[in-house]
DNA sequence: TCTGGGGTCCTAGGACCC
DNA sequence: TCTGGGGTCCTAGGACCC
């Protein structure tokens, strides 16, 4: 019974979901800065024909921006999360399998159709941009790894309408044949250096390839992309998201910082940031790293480290996991250099339900319990951070730039664009 | 002179993804 | 002046055990 993956796929997504809701941008190039304003991490198709690179630091393209009338904004991760939300809902209604890949991508699977899922493929198409205002690219093919190839082929090519039905022999190689072996999912910057060294340029050569030689050097993971590429299913459907086996939060400072007291109120901060997303999956960590650095960018004398603890007792309550960052904190900080990143990670993370209690350990249980609950969903109702410990500070000198952030349109009552007639 | 072999667990580092 | 953040998986090698 043939069953077919397609990958679904947002063009531009950040620059898109600005377009939604500011019609003046349609047509111009508009590129989106990571957190920090620091990188372009995404880019218009004009802002890709101007000649802007993927991850240019911001900085280095002041004057092209000028020159090409660039629309710039700073990540706007409320507002790209919501509209993801909405499109990832009308694609259910295509298909009750669906795998949410990340922000801009989701896998549907298909059992049993025939030649007509050329035809979905451009009713999916049409549905988000009518009903959401997103353009995406569609690919179908017998495996995850061929259905973003045939994807990223329906982008590069227009005249394909945007949707690429790979079913047989002739389409796949057509696809393969374009396509660089880079930009294989599965296969990075590294091993293309080492592929190019065999002689192996586009994704074609790459199917052709000794399994054994495969193997060796890319590792079991390469030799599945392999068999992917050649038609064979490896790569498991995935449609409940898995649990996080760790969590990380850290940031990049606006500004560099080099006194101690700076780094407890960031990694402070952090810390309670990561004890939010554990508590959300309903878990408790067992051990939490800290880690400190300088700007590697920079000719000052570097230091970097990371320090693990690991917890008496699996917990996710945030007093007790910001005072171990802080002694790990105490135990990595070096005076005297110019700090750039901080950043903390939980890490044996177990269900809430599971936590193994420690014979030597005090807890206090339920009241703590209700105090997490209080905090979050106060900070959930009326806006993160709304609420927090007196460790994170009040000063916040290091905190992100974030000069070109578009408003909350559909997140924030405030934001709510009008409409005038 | 000859200096085992098999197993587990942990960690660091490297590769990849978006 | 200014170079992101958050993840996963795999392997090699060392420590340790019997």
């Amino acid at each position: 019974m043939p069953l077919y993956y397609a990958l679904v796929d947002c063009n531009n997504f950040y620059a898109s979901c600005e377009r939604i809701f500011d019609p003046s941008l349609w047509g111009r190039p508009v590129i989106i800065l990571s957190n920090n304003d620091g990188c372009v991490v995404a880019r218009s198709q004009e802002a890709k024909e101007a000649g802007v690179p993927f991850a240019v630091p911001y900085f280095k393209i002041k004057d092209m921006i000028r020159a090409h009338n660039i629309a710039v904004f700073s990540s706007n991760y409320a507002l790209y999360a919501d509209i993801s939300n909405r499109v990832m809902t009308t694609l259910h209604s295509f298909s009750p399998d669906i795998e949410v890949y990340s922000i801009d991508e989701a896998f549907l699977l298909f059992r049993n159709a025939g030649k007509n899922l050329e035809e979905l493929g451009g009713e999916i198409r049409r549905k988000i941009y009518r009903d959401i205002g997103v353009p995406v690219s569609v690919g179908i093919a017998p495996t995850k790894t061929l259905a973003k190839a045939a994807s990223g082929y329906a982008k590069r090519n227009p005249h394909t309408g945007g949707v690429v039905f790979l079913h047989d022999k002739e389409s796949v190689d057509e696809v393969l044949h374009n396509m660089s072996v880079v930009d294989i999912w599965g296969i990075g910057p590294a091993y293309a250096a080492k592929l190019k060294n065999r002689r192996v340029q586009s994704a074609m050569d790459f199917s052709i390839l000794d399994e054994k030689w495969v193997r060796k050097n890319m590792t079991i993971t390469g030799l599945r992309t392999l068999y992917e590429v050649r038609g064979y299913p490896c790569i498991e459907f995935e449609e409940a998201p898995s649990p996080k086996k760790a969590i990380l939060s850290s940031r990049s400072f606006g500004s560099p910082i080099k006194k101690l007291n700076q780094l407890r109120e960031s990694l402070s901060m952090y810390t309670s940031r990561a004890a939010e997303k554990l508590r959300k999956q309903k878990c408790a960590a067992g051990a939490i790293t800290v880690f400190v650095m300088t700007n590697r960018f920079r000719n000052d004398p570097q230091y970097s480290r990371s320090l693990t603890m690991e917890l008496p007792e699996a917990t996710c309550d945030t007093s007790v996991l910001i005072s171990s960052a802080m002694i790990l904190l105490d135990k990595i900080f070096r005076e005297g250099f110019s700090y750039k990143k901080a950043g903390v990670m939980l890490s044996d993370l177990v269900s809430e339900k599971n936590i193994q209690k420690n014979l030597f350990t005090h807890t206090t249980g339920k009241e703590r319990d209700h105090l997490m609950k209080t905090v979050d969903l106060i900070n959930n109702s009326y806006g993160s951070g709304k609420i927090f410990y007196a460790s994170s500070g009040g000063d916040k000198t290091w905190r992100m730039k974030r000069e070109f952030l578009s408003p909350r349109y559909t997140t924030r009552w405030e934001d709510i664009p009008l409409v005038t007639i």
